[in-house]
DNA sequence: ATTGATGAAC
């Protein structure tokens, strides 16, 4: 009797629990009612425990290595547990420790349910390991789960990220009943290795399209480099399909940055706030991102200093301190370097590469040196554009032969990159012997790189070894390398214009070429418009910045 | 209780 009414209060205080643990908001609030719990001998009461778990798992603001720490003292547990614990961390930073507590898992002799392997299959294709993917596959087809649709789904899904296209394509036709899931995640292993035909015609073949789809196509594109069509997509979509969400935007808003399309690109800032999209973190970089690469830093200055700073990540901080690098503000991406440390956000490897790129820009040289060496000193291992951006700085500097020496003792062998930015340094201080050398080695190492031939070309042309010059054009002809031209965007009132080195075709072609001349005239001379042509052609060394740049 | 997407530097 006595036993019975104790453990019917024990039960009023569990339901009052559980109800609160349903409001929960924090790990904070979490902990606190788990004490409570503790205290009244509700430790071992599963639907106390499996609530604790799930949040600290499985929440926004759980916390995995918690949600571990209270599953470890479980006795025995449940399918269930074990499940919530793989399930947490296949979404977390660790997802290998999906793959651990598996192997726990079948030592202690628990059998995986259909609901274990989409996580652990998840946990592959987040880690792009297909040989532990592999192995869960295995152990699928071994307990008789191979015809479940939603691991079927994670199977097509984990063989594309690992780039195994022709199984994620296995897995995919073997299917029966596929669905929208199995068609977008083929759309998008397509998407992803860029096969983009393959993509766009799995994009044609589908019944049905959600947001997901379109904005796998989108995306697509725009890792492609085909910026243009990734917008042409979007507004087909905008036009015919489902409203774009914020991850849609997201890839949009890198495509206008990569066109420099700052019109579109504010008109798409305009379509997230009208319909109303959440403003997550990814989004709000990509708004800096594009701003700064379409030369409007205040505006992207603007969203920036608009971001609560207690939420922000690495990212945010290394795109405004990137584009403040490539606008030439050294001191302002300095400061923010500064300004990211007191906010106690890490700095990663990318952050020095900005730092090392602003340095390049302002031609800060005892900068660069003071930034390599705190990346070393923060165990950070230099990556070969590390070196590339360090001997640029040198380069830029004019100091050739402090970059020469630099690339001889470095632990990694010269990339193209390294070396490429050696050559220019060579070109534009006009050390044209080191130039040869550079030229030379960068043609062994990337023989298919039309850009080496001409560079090297233009050296022998500018010291009038025209000999030289030509064998070097020839040499690309002989090899078939093909020559690529070079070209770029300009957006004026929303329309893209664009132009292709020597090319005439442009209605506007005379105007632009006459301002062009008019430019590098003034950036010689400072010369007035009325003479620019005479200027011009009495100045051979014009001619000669031309051929090189 | 399950599956599918997005950001920074070259």
């Amino acid at each position: 009797m006595l036993g019975g009414s104790l453990s019917c209060k024990t039960a009023n205080i569990n339901g009052t629990l559980l109800s609160l643990l349903g409001k929960c908001k924090s790990m904070l609030e979490l902990k606190k009612l788990h004490a409570i719990g503790i205290a009244f001998g509700l430790s071992h009461e599963d639907s106390f425990i499996y609530k604790i778990l799930s949040f600290s798992a499985l929440s926004n603001s759980g916390d995995i290595d918690y949600s571990y720490r209270v599953f470890s003292q479980l006795s025995s547990p449940t399918i269930f547990s074990w499940n919530t614990i793989i399930r947490g961390y296949s979404n977390s930073k660790n997802p290998i420790h999906s793959l651990f507590i598996f192997l726990k898992m079948l030592r202690h002799g628990v059998a995986p349910d259909y609901l274990t392997y989409p996580f652990l299959v998840k946990a592959s294709a987040r880690l792009s390991k297909q040989e532990s993917g592999v192995s869960v596959h295995a152990h699928i087809v071994k307990t008789g789960h191979e015809s479940d649709r939603f691991i079927q789904n994670s199977l097509i899904h984990m063989y594309a990220s690992c780039g195994n296209i022709m199984w994620a394509h296995k897995v995919f036709d073997s299917m029966q009943g596929k669905n929208l899931v199995s068609w977008n995640s083929m759309l998008d292993g397509y998407a992803k290795c860029g096969e983009m035909a393959s993509a766009q015609k799995v994009f044609e073949s589908m019944q049905e399209r959600d947001v997901r789809s379109w904005s796998s196509l989108i995306d697509g594109y725009v890792k492609a480099g085909e910026y243009r069509e990734a917008m042409a997509i979007f507004e087909k979509m905008r036009a015919v399909g489902p409203k774009a969400n914020e991850v849609t935007m997201v890839s949009v808003l890198s495509a206008c940055a990569h066109l420099g399309a700052l019109e579109k690109g504010r008109m798409m800032h305009k379509y997230v706030v009208d319909n109303c999209l959440p403003m997550t973190m990814v989004l709000q970089t990509s708004l800096v991102d594009m701003y700064a690469k379409c030369g409007a830093i205040e505006e992207a200055l603007f969203v920036f200093r608009g971001v609560s700073k207690s939420q922000t990540d690495v990212f945010i901080w290394n795109a405004m301190i990137g584009g403040l690098a490539t606008h030439g503000l050294v001191e302002e991406s300095l400061k923010l370097f500064k300004e990211m440390q007191m906010f106690g956000i890490r700095s990663d490897e990318i952050t020095y590469l900005c730092l090392l790129a602003a340095c390049a820009h302002g031609g800060q040289v005892k900068e660069a040196w003071y930034f390599f060496e705190s990346l070393v000193k923060c165990g950070m291992t230099p990556t070969s554009e590390h070196y590339a951006c360090m001997v640029d700085v040198l380069a830029r500097a004019g100091q050739l032969t402090t970059a020469y020496q630099f690339i001889c003792q470095m632990p990694i062998e010269p990339t193209t990159s390294i070396l490429g930015a050696l050559f220019s340094g060579c070109i534009n201080h006009r050390n044209l012997d080191l130039a040869e050398t550079v030229g030379r080695k960068l043609i062994e190492l990337d023989p298919n790189n039309d850009g080496r031939y001409i560079g090297l070309s233009n050296v022998y042309a500018v010291v009038k070894r025209w000999d030289d010059a030509k064998s070097m054009r020839e040499a690309m002809e002989r090899r078939g390398v093909k020559k690529s031209p070079g070209f770029s965007f300009v957006e004026i009132s929303g329309i893209l214009h664009r132009f292709i080195a020597h090319d005439k075709t442009h209605p506007d072609s005379d105007e632009t070429y006459s301002m062009l001349y008019f430019v590098v005239c003034q950036m010689k001379h400072g010369c007035r418009q009325d003479n620019q042509e005479e200027n011009l052609l009495n100045d051979t060394s014009i001619e000669d910045d031309l051929i090189l740049f």
